[in-house]
RNA sequence: GGCUCGUUCGUCUAUCGGUUAGGACAAUUGGUUUUCAUCCAAUAAAGAGGGGUUCGACUCCCCUACGAGCUACCA
């Protein structure tokens, strides 16, 4: 027997903006693909017009390609043979295989209204009973079950609406392997008639998944743990479409949790825990409501990979740092974690700082001329990455690279009060003037020479060098922190260097 | 309430019956550094509880507790 090409899928709805534990699923969804020489297809599971949001779809395009996990094949990224892949552009295939289960006796029809739906769940559970339509309370519900057959055809030939719900026997195991957590049970007695077909002309989530994932050849289906209760039901109609053969492999993924304890990650928790859930900014278009996305709070793509591999998953030995080739020699899913994970702001920061310290300064002077660009400042790109070397180790996230090299760009104004209070003396005037001779006299001004004037400058005075190199730092930037003192003024150069100075020594008093 | 899944340092986790229970982040302390950051070193920090099985249990089984997910004509 050939082994089947891995087809796996990421399948969110555009319900709003992808987060990061969607991120997270459809990582684990690409690594895999990869690592297996298979195929990462993106559909788009928008079987509910009524949630639906303009521009999540894109918004989801966008933060897939922006952390570098483009699917090969669907929405956004060019059609393979299996489009459409848009659940709502596949509306007509699905009602094949509603049909289909209704003849062999796998489901039927129900017109029950909403009012009485509610009516029979508030009875249910006044008695305390399980409010569920299932085997035992449909004898009680208007269904092609208890309806006379020509009521039935009546009603259907008559346009009223009905929906399909699947018919489920009284007492039956659903057993499947879950490729994460080992055999999983569930018994029908505990489920209900889920509806497969809506009164729209819709399938619901169960059916379009099954079918789709039938239809599209999908090997493994890697998901997130809500679902875990819905798998049984998905397991059963592969048994009743007859297409036992091909049912995928599940796995269900532990879920992303909130850093104080208790509940996933949501969409809805925005920017309340103080670090973004969402890949890039997003703007509700309902409530007008803004979060910020990982691109804009300063993070790094590769991070942000590195980060999300690292909840749920590890690779068993002490590296941590992984690229995404690495990463997809490493992946595995039996590697997988059982339980949720929560967040950790903290360790989310560590790794960008570690890619920002590794990262190429080019890369990091695109982002920095961005911000220069945002306060009308214009500099020579080399310069600017120089710049970026010097500083990179310094920051954790790219929004602070303005922030952290300001003065390379402006001359300072201001100097740090508190080194100048202790530092100043009637001596610094007398150094500073000296040392401005003896810079201007230097013929290549790197670091070399300038400690060597540096010296000379304070001997001359008798000035102890702990005494005074602060205070050199601070005419210069005007802050009393920052990368080493001579490569710093190696980089502003001789004119800059000195005219720094000269200021200096005009301001402070 | 019911069903299902889960439970090792504060957090992410290693351990696949025999370990002084390891690593990383965070914390604390010290060192390096003119400074901040980096870096280095050290300290502190964990098997939810109770029963079994076994010569031996963090590891296997059961119960309890706790947590989470699901329980819609939402996904």
């Amino acid at each position: 027997m050939t082994e089947k090409r891995v087809r796996v899928r990421f399948a969110p709805s555009p319900t709003g903006a992808l987060h990061i534990g969607g991120v997270r699923t459809a990582l684990y969804n690409y690594l895999f693909a990869k690592k297996h020489g298979g195929d990462f297809i993106l559909r788009i599971e928008d079987t509910d017009q009524g949630r639906f949001v303009p521009g999540a779809e894109q918004y989801i395009i966008e933060s897939l390609k922006w952390v570098g996990i483009e699917p090969n094949e669907g929405i956004g990224f060019g059609d393979g043979e299996y489009a459409p892949y848009r659940q709502s552009d596949r509306k007509p295939m699905y009602k094949k295989y509603v049909d289909q289960l209704i003849n062999d006796g796998y489901a039927y029809y129900a017109f029950d209204t909403a009012e009485e739906l509610d009516a029979m769940r508030d009875r249910l559970k006044a008695s305390n009973v399980d409010s569920k339509y299932d085997p035992i309370t449909r004898s009680a519900m208007k269904n092609s079950l208890t309806l006379p057959e020509d009521e039935t055809k009546r009603r259907l030939e008559n346009g009223d609406p009905y929906v399909v719900r699947i018919k489920l026997p009284r007492k039956d195991e659903v057993k499947f392997h879950d490729e994460i957590r080992g055999w999983v049970t569930f018994n029908t007695s505990t489920m209900d008639d889920k509806v497969l077909y809506k009164s729209d002309g819709m399938p619901t989530y169960h059916m379009a998944n099954v079918v789709d994932d039938y239809s599209m050849q999908i090997t493994h289906v890697i998901r997130g743990e809500e679902w875990l209760p819905s798998a049984p039901l998905h397991v059963l109609l592969y048994k009743y479409l007859g297409w036992e053969d091909a049912m995928p492999k599940f796995a269900h993924l532990p879920l992303l949790l909130k850093p104080d304890g208790n509940g996933k990650l949501s969409k809805r928790d925005g920017d309340k825990l103080g670090f973004p859930v969402f890949p890039l900014d997003w703007v509700d278009p309902n409530t007008g409501e803004k979060s910020s996305g990982y691109k804009q709070a300063g993070y790094l793509p590769e991070a942000v990979i590195n980060l999300l591999a690292f909840l749920g998953w590890n690779p068993g030995t002490a590296q941590e740092l992984f690229s995404k080739q690495e990463l997809i020699a490493a992946f595995s899913l039996e590697r997988v974690s059982k339980h949720g994970a929560k967040f950790d702001q903290n360790k989310a920061k560590w790794f960008n700082h570690q890619y920002i310290k590794m990262g190429d300064n080019g890369l990091l002077a695109v982002e920095l001329n961005k911000q220069l660009a945002a306060q009308n400042i214009t500099a020579d790109s080399s310069y600017v990455e120089q710049v970026c070397e010097l500083i990179k180790e310094k920051i954790s996230f790219t929004k602070e690279l303005f922030d952290y090299s300001n003065y390379f760009f402006v001359e300072p104004r201001v100097y740090d009060e508190t080194v100048i209070k202790k530092r100043w003396n009637e001596k610094s005037p007398l150094v500073i003037a000296d040392l401005i001779t003896l810079l201007n006299n230097i013929s290549e001004f790197n670091n070399a020479n300038i400690e060597a004037a540096y010296h000379e400058a304070l001997t001359k005075n008798e000035v102890e060098s702990k005494d005074f190199l602060q205070m050199f730092r601070v005419c210069l930037s005007g802050v009393a922190g920052g990368p080493p003192m001579f490569e710093m003024a190696a980089l502003f150069g001789k004119q800059s260097t000195i005219n720094r100075l000269e200021s200096a020594l005009q301001r402070i008093k």
